[in-house]
DNA sequence: CTTAAATACTTTAACGTTAAACAGTTTAAC
DNA sequence: GTTAAACTGTTTAACGTTAAAGTATTTAAG
């Protein structure tokens, strides 16, 4: 076999490959936020969730890295919330282009509701993916992302 | 530890889990189009090369489903196809309500092009990540995939 | 100081997707 | 034969995203 169709081979290894990662995230997505209460978003979920696990106060870019997204659909994503009333969008006193981003009270039990709400859908999958599976998968997807990430900005 | 206490850990992992692959089909996904030729679409590259992986011959409802999008979807898929001269699309004569897809010759030269801009991407991306080792987690993947895609239809 | 560059965010147009409504065709039951 | 259900594909509106242009502010260089 000569080094030609090896790269053949390999890319359509990596064309499966990335296809699965799509699909996944394609109907992840979609069943997720049907799962969602009160026509709340995945995005939107994601960002009240943020302050759940990393904490009380952001930027709206610092929120646009995290969740990989441009500026301007975290713009569309945080008018929503604040829109809703589960987030609070207020000027950063210490810089002027800056924009200071809290969770509301409201936003904190739509969080806790929109945990319950999903919560069975990944129940039944955590049923049938052990946890320490997934786990180890995520690792593997980790340095994926980060490759990804990386490359991007060369 | 409780039970509870465990549920809400397993569910953090399993947003963490999709997440992941959210990102990375985000990232991927604008990377790779980026790198295809002539304004195409990974969506429409994706179509020209089931072309050359599966067969000679589609209907477009057999393509939504290989690619798990919605009709509707893969409609406007093959309308921008058949207008760059890429697929041909005809009534098929074996019964009136199906199409008859065909690639042309112009579209496999555009999807051998494809293949060769998006090359050295994925041989850069395959340098770092041993085809064993993608060739692994791609069955694991598969089995999330069809997981989701049973759940689905429940 | 002045000014150019960098930073933070918003706005707009374009794109691909979904869901839902729709039209035409085939299948199957009676 | 008639008719209801299922199937195949299209159209439309709405949505979230990107890229690019634009506004406002801060930083840094001279």
């Amino acid at each position: 076999m000569n080094k030609t169709r090896k790269t053949a081979e390999d890319n359509i290894a990596l064309f499966t490959y990335f296809n699965e990662i799509a699909i996944i995230s394609q109907l992840a997505g979609t069943m997720f936020e049907r799962s969602l209460p009160d026509g709340l978003t995945s995005s939107q979920f994601a960002v009240l969730n943020w302050f759940f696990r990393v904490g009380d106060e952001a930027s709206p870019s610092r929120l646009a890295t995290a969740f990989q997204v441009t500026a301007g659909a975290m713009t569309n994503t945080l008018k929503k919330l604040e829109s809703k009333g589960l987030i609070k969008v207020e000027p950063d006193s210490s810089s002027g282009r800056k924009k200071r981003v809290t969770i509301t009270a409201q936003g904190r039990r739509m969080r806790d509701k929109g945990i319950a709400s999903a919560a069975p859908l990944l129940a039944e999958f955590a049923a049938s993916f052990p946890a320490d599976t997934i786990n180890r998968q995520t690792k593997e997807l980790q340095k994926v992302r980060q490759y990804l990430d990386e490359y991007r900005y060369r």
